[in-house]
DNA sequence: GCGATATTAGAGAGCCCTCTCTATAATCAC
DNA sequence: GTGATTATAGAGAGGGCTCTCTAATATCGC
């Protein structure tokens, strides 16, 4: 039997992470990535054959864990209920992972790479798309209401939520998951009779 | 009097914006943008110090640019029009100008330097900054509103709108106006009587 | 034409990066 | 212990990038 692993491959992934959103895509060589990591590049290059399979890993690797969390959200029973929760998860998700959100907003898969993305990693980014995509149809048909509109609320409003505060560094403040819940409310629900003018 | 410039220094930005775009931040190298725009770099570093104080003057202009329009919505008569204007000017800004919104939307400056920001740069950003906190502060306090609400419901909305098709490298379609509209009323004006269920 | 001035033009020093290659080490079945 | 297998470890080839430096060039006032 063979020589045990010294180094797991999520240890390079995480600091390729930490690298990229405290010094931005250009910083991410897998150079660097080893470096941080503390392993020799010779041992990075024994687990992903290039810097944009480790980049595609990573990114795979969050997408994949985020998507199980929204996705779980919007199987929920009560509609318009699961609608709220599943756009509410999407900060609270981003609170419990500040750096993962950060990756999700911020940077692109193919404004990682050099290169194409290679092949192997292409299968596994169709398939999660497709998931995405199939859970999104099937929620909008529940609610009988047109994709887009469901799109709109419950990706890219919390979206910007999210993002509004993770580009100043912080974290989503819980006082936004109101407005969040509101504005699903207003394009998916029924019109909220009065709005509490909070000032 | 001396030799006349032969080239603009625009001319590089439109570059380095097209490199930008098409290949994301790893890809707009100094050597890149000059080979790009058929300028020796030689000539590029005669007008731009290094590549970051490039980078930082192709994202001041766009930045400049787009607040111009934006500001001048929110400084319109009467508020709830104002605030529905400034929102869509986004999005009307975004199909004018494809690819600036594209480095606004999918880019933060600090990512497309590798070192810190050029200190002539660094005055330039905050002076830009400023204005934009105060344009909006004043218009919150118009509308008697919390400035968190207003922000999210004219920044952060518009911006997810936007972002939503640009991502897929299409601009955004027309149908979105009107979703922003509704979610910058149900937020910031009076909820609407009834809202008519598309379908 | 002639200096003064600003610009072009491009070669190349030095640096970092990607990826390869070879030597070495650790484990297990027998 | 021996062989088979899988990792580690790190040096270095080759290439691109940033930025500098020098020589050549275009314009103007006189």
């Amino acid at each position: 039997m063979p020589r045990p692993p010294r180094y797991d491959a999520d240890v390079l992934l995480d600091a390729a992470l930490e690298l990229l959103v405290t010094q931005g895509a250009r910083a991410v060589s897998a150079a660097a990535v080893a470096r941080r990591a503390g392993v020799p590049s010779g041992s990075l290059y024994h687990r992903f054959p290039s810097r944009d399979a480790l980049l595609a890993a990573l990114w795979l690797r969050t997408v994949e864990a985020f998507q199980a969390e929204f996705g779980a959200h919007l199987r929920g029973s009560e509609p318009l209920r699961a609608a709220r929760q599943a756009a509410v998860s999407v900060l609270t998700w981003t609170r419990a992972h500040p750096e993962q959100a950060q990756l999700l907003l911020r940077f692109r898969l193919a404004d990682l790479l050099d290169g194409a993305l290679p092949a192997e990693a292409k299968a596994r980014a169709r398939a999660l798309r497709g998931a995405a995509e199939e859970g999104l149809r099937a929620f909008a048909q529940r609610l009988g209401l047109p994709e887009e509109r469901v799109r709109f609320a419950l990706v890219h409003v919390p979206y910007a939520a999210a993002r509004a505060s993770l580009t100043r560094g912080e974290v989503p403040p819980t006082s936004v998951d109101g407005l969040v819940e509101e504005t699903v409310d207003a394009l998916l629900g029924r019109p909220r009779p009065a709005r509490r003018r909070v000032r």
